[in-house]
DNA sequence: TTAAAAAACTAATGCAAGTAGTTTCACGGC
DNA sequence: GCCGTGAAACTACTTGCATTAGTTTTTTAA
């Protein structure tokens, strides 16, 4: 029982079917073993395509996190006004958040690699996204970093807490993200 | 080998241990096997005191909860003005978290129970930490419950970016945390 | 054509969670 | 003071995951 005949798995393939599952099961059921099982091999098989477990996590999240890039990419492309491209990349994270509960998830549980060789691309192009539009409202320089720090931390916070089922109160949620993001962007504008 | 001569140990010695545990190591270090080992006991024989895995790391959880809540109720002790209560509250999560931020990633992990009897308390008791000075600030009835969402998921979101080390340029915390939460504040109060 | 690298496998170890059944101690009723 | 019940510990065991070592087969490159 050696190597099979035919076309082989890649290290792309065993980020692709742990995607899947974690998008379908969450964050817990990411394991060398059971993406194995998915992928159709025995787990010491799939050591073949990465180093371990928590490396797998760490492909597993830069992948996922590479999706939500792209995706906030498209998201912005022909919106014009710097106000509402802020608007539009908080909501757009929202919406991605809600389609990929189990991704975000495991991106929040994973520690930051700041010298994994793909650390640096995705990370600067989403600083980007949200450089530009701050620059364009007029935010000085030495507050954007200030600015871009908050606008996530609301994002990032409110998306956790909902997606955690922490808001039990009986209120509607988009309105109260609106008024969260809305509230910071007006902030920020209007530093003292 | 049956039970040992003296006093034997208490869910709350169990919880207590788990604690510790995880301040000092992290929410990945809680496991049953660890915390007996902790605590100078065979694994099974925690199974006395908490029904499984996951329902220690929910007690454990709860526990916290409660560390934190008595904390910011000190904390906002003797603070009159309201717009100063809030920015306490906030202030006094972001230090409790930097002190035990294993207990706040392990809050932050498990799903809340809303049957579970612990639950309804420390809940209802952070709430209304929150409730009052948006009262006093003349914020409306039906607008706080999105206010409180607003501040807590700032909060949580500032809070867990920074534990995580996600903020990797060079630029002060402390002028970020503040920037944001005066933001949030200044637009729930103003809010159109 | 052939040697080396890659990709699968089996076998085995170690550790965590959890179950079953056993032993020993503490305490309340008599 | 004695005794029975239940609590709290134990041992032994099962299952499942992560990981390592060593083997086989296929691909690929020299």
């Amino acid at each position: 029982m050696g190597r099979r005949k035919g076309p082989s798995l890649t290290r792309e393939d065993v980020v692709q079917a742990a995607l899947t599952l974690v998008r379908l099961e969450g964050a817990d059921a990411l394991g060398v073993a059971r993406v194995a099982r998915e992928l159709g091999i025995r787990p010491p098989s799939l050591y073949n395509h990465v180093a371990s477990g928590p490396e797998l996590a760490v492909a597993t999240s830069f992948a996922a996190q590479r999706l939500l890039v792209d995706d906030l990419t498209d998201a912005v492309r022909g919106v014009d006004d710097p106000r509402a491209q802020l608007e539009t990349l908080c909501r757009a994270i929202r919406r991605w958040v809600h389609a990929n509960e189990g991704l975000y998830a495991l991106m929040a549980r994973v520690e930051p690699q700041p010298d994994h060789p793909d650390a640096g691309a995705t990370d600067r192009a989403l600083l980007d996204l949200f450089l530009r539009p701050l620059g364009q409202l007029g935010v000085p320089v030495d507050r954007r970093v200030h600015a871009i720090r908050a606008l996530r931390s609301a994002v990032h916070g409110f998306v956790l807490l909902e997606s955690a089922r922490q808001f039990q109160l009986a209120a509607d949620s988009e309105v109260s993200f609106e008024l969260l993001i809305d509230a910071v962007i007006r902030g920020l504008v209007n530093a003292g």
